[in-house]
This record gives C-alpha cells, sequence and structure tokens, in this order.
DNA sequence: ACACTTGCCGAAACCGGTTTCGTCTGTTCC
DNA sequence: GGAACAGACGAAACCGGTTTCGGCAAGTGT
C-alpha cells in the first residue's frame, strides 16, 4: 500500500532523499531508520535489512554535515602542505595525494587540503580548520625535530599522524621510511665495491630525518669497518648547487672521499657538475648514492643509483591511520615503517683510483685546469 | 629556562562557543545575533556592531557544517585529479593548489582534492562528492573536447569551472592559457630567425588545447608566408619517447624541417635524443620550442627554449570564478585567457643547414653512423 | 487623533540528521 | 499468575546554526 503524504507538489526539482523519505517508505520513525543504518544493538535484523534495501532503492545518501553536526564529526582528512624551493617530496605528490585520497574515498571520508608558505600560515591555516570543524584531524608532512603544528594539535586534542618522525615520540602517531638504514646499506655497498673513505653529504638538520640518516651512515662506517672522518661529513645540501659546493669542498681535502653518499636526490645531482668541473667521471672516479629516487635522477649521466620511497603506499597508510586514530585508536599502536629501495641505475662502482691516486689527479688537473670560472 | 610541559594535563575541556553564548551575552536571540553577522537589513546598526565585537571577543567561529545544513553550502570547492602517466601539469601541481587554497582561505573556503585513475572513476569521485554535499562545485582541469565531466555537472546542476576550454561552450565558465597564440608566436620566431621549414608535434587530439595549438601553428605559417606542409605535422606525442619518435620519422623525409615545434615540452625533450642519434646540433642544426615550461627543460642541453605557464594564478583565478559561479554569478561573465610567456634558453637559433643541406648531411650520416643500436 | 508604515527584534519553525529515553509487547522465571 | 526482564521501536530532545513570521514601538501622513 502506498503512502499518501500530505500536500504532495513534488512538481520542484527532484528533492534531495532524505531520512525522512526512507522512514516514511517503511512506515517508520526517521530515528530508528537513523539506528538501522548505524547498527545499533536495539533494531532487529530484519528491520534493519528493510530499511537498507529501501534506502539503497531510494539513493539515499546521508548529508554528510547534517551527519557532522551531531556526531562532531565531518569525516574528512586534513593536509597542509607547505611549500618551499627545493622540497624533494614535491615530484611526488600527485602520488602522496593519491595515496590518501584512495583510502579516503573507500572509506567516504574526503580529504581537505591547503598550502601555507611558512610555519605561521601553515599554524595559522590549521587553526581555522580546527575552529570551523571542517577536517577532524591531520596528515603532518615532512616533520620537524620539534614541530609545532604537533605541539597545537595536541594542546587542542586534535588527531594527527605523522610523515615522519620528531624527537618526542610520546604520545604521537606516525609512519615513517627507514632511510637510516639505506644510509646504512649505502655504505656498505660502497665498501664491498672496495671505497675506503666514503663522504657524507647531508639534508638540513632542522628535520628530524637528517639526523637519523647521519646516524645511518655512522653505523654504516662502523660496520664496514671504517674509519669515520668528521671532515668527510657535511650538512646543509638540499638542491644541486649546495651538492655541488659541499662535493667541490671535499675535494680539496688532502685525502678526498672516492664515494658521497647524499641525504638528498636533488643534492647529489651536484655532484654530477663538480665532477665535471674537475675532468671525473662519476662511478670510475667518484661514486654516488642518493636518497629519494626523484625522477631527474634518470636524466643524469650515468643515472644516479638512489633509494626509492613508495610516497603512494606512505600516504596510503597514513590516512588509514588517522582514520583509526580519529576513531579512537592509540597512538602507540599506530606506528609503522618501511624500507626505501635500493636502485642501481649506474652512479657507483669500484673505484679507480685510491684517495691518494685520486687528490694527486686532482692536484695535477688543478694546476693545468686553473682559470677564472 | 627550561619549560615543564607535562604539567599541563589536557587544558580545560574548554566547550566551543556558538552563537547562543554571543546571544546570551549581549541579551539577544541567536537568530538575531545570526542575521547580525550575516548582514540582514532589518538589524540595527548599533546592534550589529555589539554583536560584531561581543562575537569577536569571545572567538566565535560559526561552525561551517551547522551552518551548510539550512544554507546548503558547504564552503568547499572540489577538485579531482585524474592521474596519468604523463601528464604535463604533473610538476605544477603543488602551484596549482596553492593558486586554489590561497584564494578558498581568504574567502573561508576549503579545498576539497581526490584522485581518481580513469574517467568513471572520476566521474564516480564527483558523485559521490555531489551526493555528501561535500563540496559546492569543481574545478574541473585538463578539459577535453568533449568532457564527460561537465556533461554530469550540467545534469546535476552542479557548478563549475573549466581550466580550458571544450568544444561546446554554451554554459560554461572557464579560465585558459591562449596557447594557440604561442604556437603562432612561436612559428613567427622561427620564421624570423631564416626557417623555412617548421614542423608541428602536437599532443593527444582527445584535448581541446591540441585542437587550438594546431590551429595556432596554422595561423603563424600562414602570417609568416610559410607553406603548410601536412607531412610536417604529427600528432600523439605526450612523452619523450613519442617525441623521439616523432622527430625521427620527420628526418626522415626528402626534405626534413629545420625546426620543430611541440606542442608539448615533455615531447619536446625527445627531441634532442633523435639529435643526437643523427649527430646534429640542436639549436645549430634543429632549432626546437616547446610548451608548458617544465623544469625538466632546463637540465636538457642546450635549455629548451619553452612558453612558461602560470599555473598558480591559473588556480587563483579558478578558484575565484568558482566561488562567484557558486554564489550566482552567470557563467558566461566568468571567462578569462591569459597568455603564456615565452622564456628563451637557447634552444633556437639560425638554421646552419637549408632543408637540402641538412638532407645530405643525414643521408651520408646515415650510412656511415648505422650500426645495431 | 487615527490609520499606516517602518524599523527592529523576539519567537519559533526549520534543516537533516543522531541520540536518549520511555513505552509496549512478549518471554522467562519463580 | 504476577514480577522482572529483554527486545524493538516511537517520541522527542538535540546539535548549531538560518530564515520566516509576527508584534511592538516610534514615526509619518492626513
Amino acid at each position: 500500500m502506498d503512502s499518501f503524504d500530505f500536500q504532495r507538489p513534488t512538481a520542484s526539482r527532484r528533492r534531495r532523499v532524505t531520512i525522512s523519505d526512507v522512514a516514511g517508505k517503511l512506515g517508520l520513525t526517521k530515528g530508528t531508520v537513523s539506528r538501522a543504518l548505524n547498527d545499533y544493538p536495539d533494531i532487529s535484523p530484519s528491520t534493519r535489512e528493510r530499511v537498507r534495501r529501501v534506502a539503497r532503492t531510494l539513493g539515499y545518501q546521508p548529508l554528510s554535515h547534517a551527519q557532522a553536526i551531531k556526531t562532531g564529526r565531518a569525516r574528512a582528512l586534513g593536509l597542509v602542505i607547505q611549500l618551499s624551493e627545493h622540497d624533494a617530496h614535491r615530484p611526488f605528490l600527485a602520488d602522496f595525494l593519491a595515496g590518501i585520497s584512495f583510502v579516503a574515498s573507500d572509506q567516504s571520508w574526503t580529504l581537505t587540503v591547503a598550502t601555507a608558505d611558512s610555519d605561521a600560515t601553515t599554524l595559522g591555516t590549521m587553526r581555522r580548520l580546527i575552529d570551523e570543524r571542517k577536517v577532524d584531524g591531520f596528515i603532518l608532512p615532512r616533520t620537524l625535530v620539534d614541530d609545532p603544528r604537533s605541539a597545537l594539535l595536541r594542546e587542542q586534542d586534535v588527531p594527527f599522524v605523522m610523515f615522519g618522525r620528531t624527537r618526542d615520540t610520546t604520545g604521537g602517531a606516525w609512519y615513517d621510511i627507514r632511510s637510516e638504514d639505506a644510509m646504512t646499506d649505502a655504505v656498505h655497498r660502497l665498501a664491498a665495491l672496495g671505497h675506503r673513505r666514503v663522504a657524507f653529504v647531508n639534508g638540513g638538520m632542522q628535520y628530524q630525518y637528517s639526523r637519523l640518516r647521519l646516524d645511518g651512515f655512522r653505523r654504516g662506517l662502523a660496520r664496514a669497518g671504517l674509519e669515520g672522518d668528521r671532515g668527510l661529513v657535511l650538512e646543509g645540501a638540499l638542491a644541486p648547487e649546495q651538492g655541488e659546493a659541499a662535493v667541490l669542498s671535499l675535494l680539496e681535502l688532502p685525502r678526498p672521499p672516492t664515494a658521497v653518499v647524499f641525504a638528498v636526490d636533488a643534492a647529489a645531482l651536484g655532484l654530477y657538475r663538480a665532477a665535471r668541473r674537475h675532468g671525473l667521471r662519476v662511478a670510475r672516479h667518484l661514486s654516488v648514492i642518493g636518497y629519494d629516487g626523484i625522477p631527474d635522477g634518470q636524466h643524469a649521466e650515468p643515472p644516479l643509483s638512489t633509494y626509492a620511497v613508495d610516497i603512494r603506499t606512505a600516504g596510503e597508510r597514513l590516512a588509514r591511520m588517522l582514520i583509526d586514530r580519529i576513531r579512537g585508536a592509540e597512538p602507540e599502536a599506530l606506528r609503522e615503517t618501511a624500507p626505501a629501495k635500493f636502485i642501481d641505475r649506474g652512479s657507483i662502482g669500484p673505484p679507480e683510483l685510491s684517495t691518494d691516486g685520486l687528490a694527486r689527479r686532482l692536484g695535477t688537473r688543478r694546476f693545468t685546469n686553473q682559470r677564472p670560472k
């Protein structure tokens, strides 16, 4: 028997199907329908099934913000991207978003993205999103050693997960790539090829990953039985220019390295320029290993050997973890790491010259090749 | 002095300040406060001011989804990014998002991003966002000649703006770069350098921009008084491999071109490889102009001359236009174009050889250099 | 002086859901 | 056979806003 609604001027544009429509069609109240759809235990299985079916046939879709008003959940993940000139993640942004979005969509959540150009605007934007309750939690990319964002979120009691660890790990959920292991592995590989003096060019020390990678590098030296020479460790190289400068200074040393490990691919590309200026062949005279797996590395000559990071999976895991966190999971239970994957493209090889041989060669060429700029 | 953060156990469960709090403090009703804040005409200026001040001091921030339930506006812009392997926009994604986000934040709107891997999932994702009323409208990047997305949105009566034009422009709002003018300009520049046979390698013909760029190229030929040779126009090149193949086939011609205009930078990079295989020097023997301004072009030797697009501004304009559209502006009033900017990095020059000279050189080298791979 | 506006605000409905509480009907248990 | 209890649903409050409607007081016109 069909239900006769009172005055039914359905002439208007196809009105959205509300929960009351479903209830009316079933002869139930909207409260019952709501509980049935949300798996409340006081609804009989048969009713639950009937409600489900009718809701589906009517094409009922709860209005997310109507739910949000009572539940307090917008079912939205927040991501504030702080743009900087040299960001290794930049080429992977699309993959990162794809990973997050994939999981979010699967759970009928959404991703709210904002950009900022400084710490201050990042925090301001996050504050606004929190105040308006536009998002239920945040994914924090590029964690710093001491991160002001996590401080804000802790204070506001807003859930978050970090891509990367921080110094203070209490109460934090995170996903990270074990880049320190990659650095250890890099030294190991170079030592196996016969390198004895291996240099390390690190990134910015405000990032937690830089500390970890340095530790990993040192561990690699120790395990390979190589001496640690403080002069062979530099930092602050994030772009090709800085990497080039770093390598040029390393080659000035009385006992220059025959291989260089970089914490950041973009900086590693600078080694090629430095090598060219000194007439050195990469891989033969100077081996290099980078980290990040940026696409540009493939176009270098020879292509840059590096550790690739699966950013898409990172995005997926982070989204999953954040949703769990919002639903009440303890942060301590939400901590994961994954390995980076070595890709040998040919920029490493056995050293053709020892450190002394290299120094001699550089010495002679230094004189013959000396000319203004 | 060290901070004793540990002592602070979750700052007092400060409840959110609602509109009723503001009303209570003022001795008004929440309806009046709402109207005051929303500039209703039936509120006296003095009251409006009092309300404003108290709201500010109390830090009142309306809950966006509480507003949305009645107004139907989520104040969110939607962007569904369809990822493909070779997407010229990919390196610029961060800038595009920055542009959109900048304007959105300024207006207290937000940006909801989703990704998809096919036309079908794109439409499905958009449908979900519409059904749940998560967004008020969409920005459509990479418009196709006949775009299924605009069809869906028209049918659902959801506002949208397109980045790029489509064939059927009725009722559409758009922002686009006049890449056709860039193509015309490219031919003009090459002709001015003395080139007589200029080839054109286009992108995928499903994109509207490809049609426009072809038109622009032809117009350039006509204006420069050059003959149009159908054999000098190829299409479907989006990646270096395809660009390389295109150039190789062009060089097979009895009267090969001395310059090539590419609709897409990524494809233009393939010309370098083709030139190397034939022992030709870019700019001297073969000039090339691309379009897009991708960063990789800077690292080519010589760096690729191209037309750069200001994607950030595009994002800003599109966001502004979409907000206006959602607020009721007519789509016909929301149509803008902007020019691309030529960046000469040195990959064009006067032709050292005429087409016949080039053909002869290719002929001889073709025999001397012939060897497996 | 009286009807008619006009300005300004309170009261209440409403938006589309969720959640609490109460009620009714059967069972079960002494 | 009556009390206690569980199951299943209705009724209504509630969430935090927006919008409609009506009424009162002051101002205006005649």
